[in-house]
DNA sequence: CTGAAAGCGCTTACAG
DNA sequence: CTGAAAGCGCTTACAG
């Protein structure tokens, strides 16, 4: 019995069918070139010695590495969103389903990694690249598409104009639905607890938020800091104790489950209890959100799907897969877990 | 200037710099050999054609293929606990220190996932493994050694003989830590909340308490369940709400942060101050024990470190680094993140 | 349909 | 110290 390391090889195989090596490898590349009968052969032959092509050699042969790379960022301490995980995991078993392997390598942010984007390249350890923690004004995109180099991008482009291929999560259309949803409970002072302007992501929620408030009548109410736990709670807080101009909302759209967290927090600090007094909605359905006496309800992102839609997007542009007559672009809903943070419906506090 | 694509090799840079190819791969494999002028010119030209060896023709030749691989899992749903994003992160980064790049693929757990393995060894694709998510009666270590496979596992063989290289936690020493550090608080009467008997890490962090308890004088008291959140709620609910024999612990150290928000969420039902009424104390330090109004202390494990010790052991393994002429194990200390769950010291309750 | 030839880009003994 | 030769294991035109 063959060891995987015993090391067969494409002639050690034809030798045993008694071919020569190129019928073999038709057999592997090209097996309708091959008769039946003699394809049958080699095929017992390659069970019988558990032969598998080297990849290296085909590689350096074809000039396909079938290998993806992926940059791993170093994930910040405390991190509530553990979304690259599946993320990894989805590209991973989607590229298998074509032969393909995720490389991972590490680069500093911003402009000085793309060196390490260089290297690979150069190596041609890599047919293409999944980028993901896309940020605003990002040079990846733009850089890659200079070299011409295949990729697909986790994360749109915020500024500049729209470079290359993407797929993201539609966080507009996610706060559009929280906002349905409190106001289908009755709520007509909604307010959100969002980030500073600037952050692609963040303007992006706020203004599903917005748009879905001036649809339903209601007055958007909007208050702003940098992300975070305790700035949440402070922002929710303020909103909450009312500044006499102002009624307190009787619901809080965050535009994270980190503000969501800080939000019950302000509320528990003055005795109100989430979705009996005050609804709390966050986003991105963290592992946190369904713990006893959170129940937080979350916009939960579709990440596997966006996984899969990577690697496909991507082995189009490698001509692995056939390329889908769609768009360049794929947005994909997220889906609201609806928990206690919003049930059960508070009374509407006006008619 | 040359692109990453341009492609440049061990042949053009010896056309440019006026020596023969074995020059140009001297002076990058054995420089020693090349006179320092001959290597000043092919230094040069290698810089400014941008050279890079092709990773596949090296690979092809030397049988060395650089890379290490990575089995990802599936990340159960609502899994509070993002370990693995941080490991990888650490693997990825030593691993490129020596020139080794990270391959992740994916495999049914158990005994039917070791086909991908022995795929990827008959293609060559990787040198080794590095392991997680190790189990009780993981067929991994044993499989590997018996086919002469270089691999890390981080998480010791549970049962059976002790298979090969791994590095882990010392989950014991932790407890023992947590146990000691109530004590010192004044608590007399520290109650465990664990897994049931069987799974080797339970196991392994019910003996570090168990064993302070006994040397400090106190009374083990130890309760156990199927893990989750909502099975550490009730278990330390029924402990808080006595059984007429025995008194109340003061304190709860838990097998997992997941029991500890659980044991937080039966204080907050009973109206009981974490820290203040009963302390509390976890095993993970999940992002989520830092929360506002959370604030669970809890035993931080050192990723990072178990991610660059393995990578170590391993490439000694390959014989890439010198082998520390150290143990084929590593059990590192988990450190105690003390947070408001185990603070103010609560009086102690008896002389 | 099948097989002999060339070559992908490198490294490793081995002569000179 | 430097260079000519062989070969790692594959695939791809190209004859027969």
């Amino acid at each position: 019995m063959a060891t995987p390391e015993s090391g067969a090889t494409l002639e050690s195989v034809a030798t045993v069918a008694g071919v020569s090596r190129q019928t073999v490898s038709n057999v592997l590349n090209a097996p309708e070139r091959v008769a039946p009968e003699t394809r049958q052969r080699v095929e017992d032959a390659i069970r019988e010695l558990r032969y598998r092509p080297n990849r290296s050699a085909r590689s350096l042969r074809t000039r396909i590495s079938r290998l993806v790379g992926y940059c791993v960022q170093p994930t910040p301490a405390g991190n509530l969103n553990p979304v690259l995980d599946r993320f990894v995991h989805a590209v991973t078993e989607s590229a298998a389903e074509h032969g393909f392997h995720v490389l991972l390598f590490t680069a500093p942010a911003g402009t000085a990694g793309l060196d390490r984007y260089a290297e690979l390249l150069a190596q041609r350890a890599v047919d293409g690249f999944v980028l993901a923690d896309t940020v605003v004004a990002d040079p990846r995109p733009g850089w890659l598409t200079e070299q011409g180099v295949p990729f697909v991008a986790f994360g749109r482009s915020w500024s500049g104009p729209d470079i290359g291929r993407w797929v993201d999560v539609d966080g507009a259309a996610g706060m559009t639905e929280a906002v349905e949803h409190l106001h289908a409970l009755g709520h007509r002072r909604i307010a959100f607890i969002g980030w500073p302007e600037g952050s692609g992501v963040g303007d992006d929620r706020v203004a599903g938020y917005t748009a879905a408030c001036l649809r339903l009548g209601l007055d958007p109410r909007v208050v702003r800091a940098e992300g975070g736990a305790e700035t949440g709670r402070a922002l929710a807080g303020a909103l909450l104790d009312g500044d006499g101009a102002q009624e307190p909302p009787t619901a809080l759209v965050c535009v994270s489950d980190e503000s969501a967290y800080g939000a019950l927090r302000a509320l528990a600090d003055r005795g109100l209890r989430p979705g009996e007094d005050v609804a709390v909605v966050g986003f991105d359905d963290t592992p946190a959100a369904r713990l006893p006496g959170v129940d937080l309800t979350s916009l939960s992102q579709p990440i596997e799907q966006i996984g899969r839609e990577s690697v496909l997007m991507l082995l189009g542009l490698l001509g692995v897969v056939e390329t889908p007559p769609g768009p360049e672009h794929r947005l994909l809903r997220p889906s609201l877990v609806v928990r206690a943070s919003s049930r059960p419906a508070v009374p509407p506090t006006e008619a």
